[in-house]
DNA sequence: GTATATGTAACAATGGATGTTGCATTCGTC
DNA sequence: GACGAATGCAACATCCATTGTTACATATAC
């Protein structure tokens, strides 16, 4: 895996389970999947069932499934599930200038860019889950 | 600097520029306004060069300015000379899978992700360099 | 009690971005 | 023509976020 894995592992897996609501799937079989790690898999995951995207059970017969209709789940849910913050960065880092004119425009740059973020989430509001898994998909229950 | 930097970098000089459009700015002042190191400038403004937003000129006098009207430069204009590709990720490394439903989901996924990536642009195109610029600034030549 | 799952912490490994140094080249000025 | 000042570029070092890995506690079904 490279870049924007967890988005990318977050939405193969939420459109996997998309074809097969009833089924519990274990970390380790997701992992065998998407060609990574299960503990891996259980962090990324962990995020989406704190935003009630999914739900885990322990123990034997344990797993993760999707805790809520596919159909209600946008790319934005699971975006900021993922505290993902593509375009406007983590932020506030900037050394404080001792010139005005930089602070101002740094400000001002961070401002445009958050525009931009929302933008996007609005963007990801109109795709759901249901509209990533393929139409043609002849091998899942669904 | 940290996350976006290099987006950030481009815009912030840009957005400087727009102010005095006539001057010309050493790398090295650039840097020191930005808090960064100059062969980093050049490395960021030279992407812009080659997308013809920018122009530099070598030798004694040399420097940077900008090589169109500020307003005909949009953020997807930066963006796009950057080769940034925030949403879609770097794309095609992923390992062939023997499942057809992987390969299936994966190449979705990808889709999807493209989508929204030209959704992206598209939003960015509608601000313009001159939008950035604070319009309570009096300090520069504007 | 055992097998199997998640939950989590701690650490290692990887890789991309940034920072740095060095040097060739170009251009204005003396 | 020599010199100073700038870009252009390559090579290398450093930093840091992400990912991968190991280990172990805990919970649950059988």
């Amino acid at each position: 895996m490279k870049r924007n894995s967890r988005l990318s592992l977050a939405l193969h897996t939420l459109s996997h389970m998309a074809g097969e609501p009833g089924r519990v799937r274990t970390s380790a079989d997701i992992a065998d999947h998407a060609g990574t790690n299960p503990v891996v898999v259980r962090r990324v995951l962990g995020k989406l069932r704190e935003a009630g995207l999914l739900s885990s059970e322990k123990g034997h017969a344990g797993g993760w499934q999707l805790a809520k209709d596919a159909d209600s789940i946008t790319l934005a849910d699971v975006y900021l599930a993922l505290d993902e913050r593509l375009v406007a960065g983590s932020g506030g880092d900037a050394e404080p200038s001792h010139c005005s004119v930089e602070t101002g425009l740094q400000s001002r740059v961070a401002e445009v860019l958050d525009d931009i973020e929302e933008s996007l989430v609005e963007r990801l509001r109109e795709t759901k889950i249901t509209d990533v898994h393929p139409s043609s998909c002849s091998y899942c229950g669904s």
